[in-house]
Formats: structure tokens, C-alpha cells, sequence
DNA sequence: GTACATTAAATGTATAAACATAAATTTGCA
DNA sequence: TGCAAATTTATGTTTATACATTTAATGTAC
């Protein structure tokens, strides 16, 4: 549906300004499908988020700190959404002998297993997205990342 | 910045798969651009969004429920943010004598001048965006107007 | 080596959001 | 008319988020 119909609103001062609204909206929007495929798993989408970078990690453990640089949302605590993954046995603790004060975070079997499942049904998230080429997809991209600039 | 950068992520399994964290990413930057700029003003961005759809309306009243469809963020209890609002003196409620189960909104003067005295710093949002263009603000709002899909 | 600043993670606290449910009123229809 | 279903708003409750502070360990200057 087009933006001015998802929010009744019948005009914009200009497309810039309809942008702002549009990114949010959709940003939304997205989040909202994911939201609520992740939650069949019992996951949020921090905590699948923090699963799939300590995959990406692979045997290497990873700290506390680094995972909240990898971060699509960077959020204050990653300490309490580690709890949680904990509580769930998808992620385990362990303290880093070089420096003590660092945490080192790995994802077990059972936490790979679950990301594995997730992907599977990838498709159906996909499915809610209207048909958009690779090569749209591809401008949409480049367009998004000269929106946020350089600085 | 580019997004694997800002991600520490260096490649994407495609971009149909950057698109979606590129999207969530944005979403959330902007948002938090926003937001920052709200709270000088001591509102958040859905407060400031109910604002705007009121004064939008003119001298007009507008039920809760119509507020909530106009959002850009469609959340359960506007009712909560009313209340916030009237806390604050920037609205004010009044039950509809035709339907009395209807609760009609309509913004204070002190809202009207609040939300100009923030309209009138909304440059220094705009100058956080990257210099884009207004046809490749036209071109990336297709895009996502595209990528929601019509059904 | 001690003192002070810095860093990493965890915790405290206040506010907001998500989600279900309730209360009041209106609608539709037998 | 009477009564169940639907609609509109409000509330209760649990969880998440933002932001400040704390605790522990390390780094650095003297």
C-alpha cells in the first residue's frame, strides 16, 4: 500500500520529508514481520541478532562489547540479553584469561541448531516482501547507505 | 558509513538479505536521530507523531482510534499517550455526544506553539541526512513504497 | 609501586512498549 | 423490545529499553 494510504495522510512538503517518514515506516514495517516469525521461536530480534553473530563467529569466542558493535540495533545492555539467551542455554559465559574483565560469549550446539531452524523458514519472511529485483534491491541499498552519509 | 562497516559485517549472502538489515539499520538510525532531537522538547517520537496528526487536523477533533491509524508506528494503547500529552497540557479530551464511547482529541494552543518551536529546529534533522537529492529522495521512496508491496 | 584515569561488564531505576483483558456504549437482528 | 456481538477506550501486567551508576580489572603517569 502506498505510504499516503498507510497513513492517511494525503501530502508531503516534499520527498525529502516523505522519505523520513517512509524509512520509518518501513523500518517498522520490516521489524514488525521479523518480529513476529521470531517469536514462533521464542526469540526477539536482539536476541536472534546476537545468535547469528556469535554463528558468524564460528568457534571464536567474542565479548560482550564486540557483540554490541556488530549490532544492527545498538542498544545499551547486552549484558541482560545475554541472560536471557543464557537462561534459554543458547549462549554460554566465560571469562577471558588474558584480560578479566571481559566476558567472552559462544554460542552452543543447541544455539546453532535453533539459528539453523530459523533460516529454514527464512522463506517465509521473504515471501512477505513484494517482489523486488537484485538489481533494485541493489539500488535501494546504495541509496540507504548514501541517506545515512559518511560521517 | 557503509553498512558492513557500520555492522562490522564484511559480505551479505545477497542483497535481498542486505536490504532487509539495511532497512532495519536506517530505520533505527533515523529514529534515533529523531528522537534525540524530540527530547530537548521533552516528547518522544509518538507523542510528537499524535501531535502533528492533531494539529493536522485543523480546529477538527479526531477519536483515539483515528489517531492510531494515522500513526507511523501503530501501537496498542494511545490512550496511554493521551495521557502523557494532557499531563502536559499539549491536548485535551472531550467525549463525543453522538458516540459516547468516543473520546475526542484536539490540541491545546501550547501544543500548536510546541510543535512549530520544533518545526522551526527541524533543519538541524534534515542537515544530519546525507546531501540526496530530491529525485533520488523520489527514487528511494518508490523503492520502499515497492518493497512493502500492495496487498 | 602507588594513585588516578580508563575500560568492560553488570546492575538500578524510571519509562515505554507489547499484549491481553475489562468496562462502557452502540449496533444489529431475531 | 431484548440480547448477543461488535466497537471504542482504558487498564493490568509483563517485558524491553534508555540512561545513569557501580564494580572490578587494567593501563598509565609519576
Amino acid at each position: 500500500m502506498k505510504l499516503e494510504e498507510e497513513i492517511k495522510q494525503d501530502k508531503f512538503q516534499n520527498e525529502i520529508q516523505k522519505l523520513i517518514i517512509n524509512q520509518l515506516f518501513t523500518g517498522k514495517w520490516i521489524s514488525n514481520i521479523i518480529a513476529k516469525h521470531l517469536k514462533r521461536f521464542g526469540l526477539t530480534s536482539q536476541q536472534y541478532n546476537v545468535l547469528r553473530i556469535l554463528r558468524g563467529q564460528k568457534d571464536k569466542a567474542i565479548s560482550v562489547n564486540a557483540i554490541s558493535e556488530r549490532m544492527i540495533d545498538k542498544m545499551s545492555n547486552v549484558s541482560r540479553l545475554i541472560d536471557k539467551l543464557k537462561e534459554k542455554k543458547l549462549v554460554q559465559r566465560k571469562i577471558n584469561k588474558l584480560d578479566r574483565r571481559q566476558v567472552d560469549i559462544e554460542i552452543t550446539e543447541a544455539g546453532l541448531e535453533l539459528v539453523k531452524k530459523i533460516q529454514s523458514k527464512e522463506h517465509e519472511i521473504f515471501d512477505q516482501l513484494a517482489a523486488i529485483s537484485e538489481s533494485e534491491a541493489k539500488q535501494l541499498n546504495n541509496l540507504l547507505d548514501k541517506l545515512r552519509g559518511e560521517k
